[in-house]
DNA sequence: CAGATACTTGACCGGGCGGTCAAGAGGCTC
DNA sequence: GAGCCTCTTGACCGCCCGGTCAAGTATCTG
């Protein structure tokens, strides 16, 4: 059974728990990864995993639900002062980047659960908020004049798959400076959408 | 133990294993799919499994050794005839998301081993024939003065960015036909390739 | 027809998995 | 110190997984 209540030394846990898991899912997988290994990680009794959460995969859900929400925020607070539709784009592509880099574990996981069933909708809800906020400067551009007249859905995933995957292959990867990989991904961008 | 002498029945008993497994490791995933689930889909005893390859690792490995060569060819065929660096990347991305339409099951078993400790090393050689490819041509058009006088290496990845993302979002979730998708791609990374 | 070779069967095995739970331990409150 | 509640332990359970193998069947060769 989990426990509604916790104390501050129960919340402790929790995020203790929360956070060494992401490490072993991003380093092994999921799968591979068993909850005899994240609690032996801790060195504690396997009980303890079972007091906090109810199963493995409501861990997986509640990591990608926590990661999203902080990534969110950071970039929330990126484009917060920024009116120009195409500055908030460049913004959050900062923002994004570098917080990717800060969270190579997360990174991992987010890039798995897309690819299992069980995980995917938890995920396309996190990343469709994300989606719709680009597409909405896009669309903002393009009334403006400043942007091609394209579908903005579509080209809002173009600039998620070129985030997503230099964050992956210079961010995570390799150890590559964010600005450097963030200068070549907005002027690619930006150029991509020009009229 | 695994016979490498087939004869023709061997040979087709072969391909329906892998074609079967591709299918249901697409659909469930790689590891939520047992190879009891894959030999019951075919309904023959398990030993036919081992009687071709010799683990499920295999297997998998296999089914992406299978799949890169054939998109590759492909986008070979489809660049043979082009001389101009930009046409040729034009081309090789018109070919690559005709081929993941065509090829949704493969797609997503891609998507997965590239998450998995195990199989990404054989993904990532693979993956790097094509970035090679990819970045000659950027470098060509750099030559010519063409395109933007940044590393070759990392619009190689931006753009293969753009379409894995783009082939995931509209031809394999949704089933939006490749010329409307191939031509946003091919707009958007042409023009973020610019000078 | 004999005998080799190519294939198929499915019961079986060891092991590790996710998950349970009775039995406590530690620390509040009155 | 009694009673309570939060938290911890680790042996244990049933299940199913990847993989084996002795036995058998089809097919081809001479």
């Amino acid at each position: 059974m989990v426990r509604e209540k916790l104390t501050s030394k129960g919340r402790a846990r929790r995020d203790q728990l929360l956070r060494t898991a992401a490490t072993l899912f991003a380093e092994r997988g999921y799968h591979p990864t068993s909850v005899s290994d994240v609690v032996g990680a801790l060195g504690v009794g396997k009980g303890v995993f079972y007091w906090y959460f109810t199963s493995k995969d409501e861990l997986l859900a509640e990591i990608l639900r926590a990661s999203h929400h902080d990534l969110r925020r950071r970039q929330q607070a990126a484009i917060a002062d920024e009116a120009d539709p195409l500055r908030r784009i460049e913004c959050g592509i900062r923002a994004s980047l570098a917080w990717f880099r800060e969270h190579r574990e997360y990174f991992a996981i987010i890039q798995f659960a897309a690819t299992d069933e069980t995980f995917a909708p938890v995920l396309r809800q996190n990343d469709d908020v994300a989606l719709a906020d680009t597409a909405r400067h896009i669309k903002d551009a393009i009334i403006q004049g400043r942007a091609v007249d394209q579908d903005p859905a579509m080209l809002a995933r173009a600039i998620h798959g070129v985030i997503g995957r230099l964050a992956r292959d210079f961010l995570i990867e390799r150890d590559e400076p964010v600005e450097v990989v963030a200068d070549l991904a907005v002027a690619f961008t930006l150029k991509g959408l020009a009229g």
